[in-house]
RNA sequence: UGGGGGAUAGUAUAGUGGUAAUACGACGGGUUCUGGCCCCGUUAUCCAAGGUUCGAAUCCUUGUCCCCCAGCCA
C-alpha cells in the first residue's frame, strides 16, 4: 500500500478531491478516516469503504487514512469487536500506521466542546424524558413544540450539566441538546440530543464517565481535531450534513472537513446489515460470525477469498450516489480470476465411484506427472500416483448418456487426466438398490500421459485419484444464503429469514483426494480441477482430517448445457 | 400536503452539448489433456413528455418512480 500511485480521478469523490487539490484547499493534504463502531464485524461492505479511504489516502502525495473507533455508545460495544475489525483491516491489505484513535479518547475535548455551546447559548440541559423528547419533536409535516427547558440561563445549564458528568442524575433523567431549530424541515435539526447520561462502563474509559456524547456531535469534532480532510460516509447522514456543519461552524474550529457520501454496498443473495448479520449468529443460522457463508470479511476469508480480490471487487463496483444492488456474480468472478492465476491445481473426488482397470497389472503403481498451474508454468509439477483402482466423480458416468454428455458411458472412451484412455466395459450396479457401485474399464497403454500414438481423440478428460493412494476428506459446499437476489422486494424486510435458503450449505464427508495434500496448511487454497477452488478450513481441518471449503465453483458450462437439455 | 438524495443495457460504473464506453452476466461461436482459462461475436438511444440548439444522456420546463429522515443508535 505504500508509495504513490497517479492515476486519474475515477468517481465523483476522487473528483471532488482532485479539484480541491488544484484548488489548494487544504494545503495540499488529504487527510481521510475509516470510522468503525465497535459493536459487530465487519462486511463486505465495510471493504467497500476501506478500500475508498485507504485507496485515496494511498494514491495522493503524503495521503494518510486513520483508524478511529467511534465508541460513543458503551452499551453495545466491545474491546472484542475492535481486535476483530482490526484483523480485518489489515487482511484486507491495508495499514493506518500510527493513525488509531478511539472517539473516547476526545472525551474530555468534547465535554469541553459542550461547555462553549452552552456558554454560547446555544445548547442546554433538558429535562423531558425519552418519550416527552419524541412528542415535541413534531413529525415530517409538522414543526415541533419548544422545550419548557430550551431557556434556562447559561448559569443553571452549565451547573446541571456538570453535575449530569458528576452523575448527579439518572439515566434518561436529562440530556444536553443543541439549541438549533424546531421547525427545522430537517429533522435533525430539531434540537438533537448531543449527550445522554448512561450508567455504563466503556471497553476504555472504564467508569470514568457517565455521559456519553452523541455521534452527530462526535463524530464532526473528531474529524475536526484529527485534522481529516474529507470525510467519507454513507447516504443515509446526508441530513445529517447540516448538523455536521452547524456544530463545526458554532464552535468555529479550525479545521472543517468536508462530509461527501456515496452509496453503501448491497450484494445480492446475501444480507448486509450488522442487525440481520448478528440476528443470524444469535439464532443460530449460521455457525458464527466467520461462517463461511456469511459476507463478512471473515466470513470471506475462512470460505476462501483473498484480500486482492476483495480489494479487485471494491474497485469494479465503483462509487456513486445512486442505491445499486451489485451481482454476486461479480464478487465471485473476482475471486475466480484471482485464484485461477495463483492456486495450484490438484484433484480431488467428491462423490467417488470405484474404477477397476481390468487390464492394469494388480501390484503396479506409476507416478505420473502433472502440472501444478497450467496457467504459471513457474509452479512446477508434482508426480500423482496411477494404480489398479481408482476413484472418479460419480457425475462424470452415465450408464445412458444424454445428448451432448461427453463423459464416460458403457463403451465409451475418455481420458483421465494426466494418465491414460480407459474404456468403461462394464458396470456393477448393486443388487437391492439398484446404484451403480463399480466401474470396469479397460486402458490404452500406449496413451500414458494422455495422447493417442494414434492421433484419435476423445471428447472428455475426466480427473480421478488413486484408491488406495487417495486419502480421505470432507468438503463444504456452500450455496448463496438467500434464495432470494433481493430480500428487500419482499413484503416484509424483517422477513428476511424467510429467504434462507436451506441448501447454503452441503457437507460431504466421503471425499478422496490426491495424497499430495496430506500436509496442506490450513488457510491454503486449491483449485479441485474441473470442480472449483478449495480452502483448507483454519478451524476444523487438522492433518488427520482434512475439511476443505469450497470457495467458489469452476464454470460450469455442462451443468448450462444440462439445464437448458430439461426445459 | 415537510426536507434531503437518486434515475444510462439483466447488474454495476463511464460519458458533463457532437453520432452511448467498460466490466460482470446471458446467449452464440472458436480453442483446449480442466465442458476451466483464453479468444471472437450478439445484447441500451440514456425514467417520461415538452422545449432550447445545426446537434442533448448531457442545458431548461413539467411530470413519474425509487431511496433516506420523526433513537437519549451509528
Amino acid at each position: 500500500m505504500a508509495g504513490t500511485v497517479s492515476r486519474p480521478a475515477t468517481d465523483f469523490i476522487r473528483s471532488i478531491i482532485a479539484e480541491d487539490l488544484k484548488a489548494g484547499k487544504n494545503q495540499g493534504r488529504v487527510v481521510t478516516r475509516f470510522p468503525p463502531e465497535p459493536n459487530g464485524f465487519l462486511h463486505i461492505g465495510h471493504a467497500k469503504s476501506i478500500c475508498l479511504n485507504f485507496g485515496i489516502a494511498a494514491e495522493n502525495e503524503g495521503g494518510i487514512c486513520h483508524l478511529r473507533f467511534d465508541d460513543t455508545n458503551p452499551s453495545k460495544e466491545e474491546a472484542e469487536y475492535a481486535e476483530s475489525i482490526m484483523a480485518d483491516i489489515r487482511w484486507l491489505g491495508f495499514d493506518w500506521a500510527d493513525h488509531l484513535y478511539y472517539a473516547s479518547d476526545y472525551f474530555e475535548k468534547l465535554y469541553q466542546y459542550a461547555v462553549r455551546l452552552i456558554k454560547d447559548g446555544k445548547a442546554y440541559v433538558c429535562d423531558l424524558n425519552a418519550d416527552e423528547i419524541r412528542e415535541c419533536r413534531g413529525t415530517l409535516t409538522e414543526p415541533g413544540k419548544e422545550s419548557p427547558f430550551r431557556t434556562r440561563s447559561v448559569e443553571e445549564n452549565l451547573d446541571l450539566f456538570e453535575r449530569m458528568r458528576a452523575g448527579e442524575y439518572e439515566d434518561g433523567s436529562r440530556v444536553l441538546r443543541a439549541k438549533i431549530d424546531m421547525a427545522s424541515p430537517n429533522m435533525n435539526m430539531r434540537d438533537p440530543v448531543i449527550y445522554r447520561i448512561l450508567h455504563v462502563p466503556h471497553h476504555r474509559t472504564g467508569d470514568k464517565w457517565c455521559i456519553y456524547p452523541m455521534y452527530d456531535f462526535t463524530h464532526c469534532l473528531s474529524d475536526s481535531i484529527e485534522g481529516i480532510t474529507h470525510s467519507l460516509c454513507s447516504l443515509e447522514f446526508e441530513d445529517h450534513r447540516p448538523l455536521y456543519d452547524w456544530v463545526l461552524d458554532e464552535l468555529n474550529v479550525d479545521c472543517h472537513p468536508q462530509q461527501i457520501e456515496f452509496a453503501r454496498l448491497n450484494l445480492t443473495y446475501t444480507v448486509m446489515s450488522k442487525r440481520k448479520l448478528l440476528e443470524l449468529v444469535e439464532q443460530g443460522l449460521v455457525k458464527g460470525w466467520d461462517d463461511p457463508r456469511m459476507s463478512t470479511i471473515s466470513g470471506l476469508r475462512r470460505r476462501g477469498y483473498t484480500p486482492e480480490s476483495i480489494r479487485n471487487f471494491c474497485e469494479r463496483i465503483g462509487v456513486a450516489k445512486r442505491d445499486s444492488m451489485v451481482d454476486m456474480a461479480l464478487l465471485e468472478h473476482c475471486v475466480r480470476e484471482d485464484l485461477n492465476k495463483r492456486a495450484p491445481r490438484v484433484m480431488g473426488v467428491l462423490r467417488p465411484l470405484k474404477v477397476v482397470i481390468d487390464n492394469y497389472p494388480e501390484d503396479l503403481v506409476e507416478e505420473l506427472e502433472a502440472i501444478n498451474n497450467p496457467e504459471d508454468p513457474g509452479m512446477g509439477t508434482r508426480k500423482v500416483p496411477f494404480s489398479r483402482v481408482l476413484y472418479i466423480e460419480q457425475e462424470d458416468f452415465r450408464e445412458d448418456p444424454p445428448k451432448k454428455f461427453f463423459r464416460l458411458a458403457p463403451g465409451r472412451e475418455v481420458r483421465l487426466r494426466y494418465a491414460y484412455f480407459i474404456r468403461c466395459v462394464d458396470v456393477v450396479k448393486d443388487e437391492q438398490t439398484g446404484e451403480i457401485v463399480e466401474l470396469h474399464c479397460t486402458y490404452d497403454p500406449e496413451t500414458k500421459g494422455g495422447s493417442a500414438p494414434d492421433g484419435r481423440k476423445v471428447k472428455a478428460t475426466l480427473h480421478w485419484v488413486s484408491a488406495p493412494h487417495s486419502i480421505r476428506a470432507e468438503a463444504r459446499l456452500y450455496d448463496h444464503l438467500l434464495v432470494k437476489a433481493d430480500p428487500s422486494d419482499e413484503k416484509d424486510d424483517a422477513d428476511f429469514k424467510a429467504c434462507l435458503n436451506s441448501n447454503s450449505l452441503e457437507v460431504l464427508k466421503t471425499c478422496r483426494v490426491e495424497p499430495s495434500l496430506k500436509n496442506a496448511e490450513p488457510g491454503s487454497r486449491y483449485q479441485f480441477e474441473r470442480l472449483g477452488y478449495f480452502c483448507v478450513d483454519s478451524v476444523d481441518s487438522f492433518e488427520e482430517s482434512l475439511v476443505f471449503n469450497r470457495t467458489v465453483s469452476l464454470r460450469d458450462t455442462w451443468a448450462r448445457i444440462e439445464k437448458a437439455l430439461k426445459k
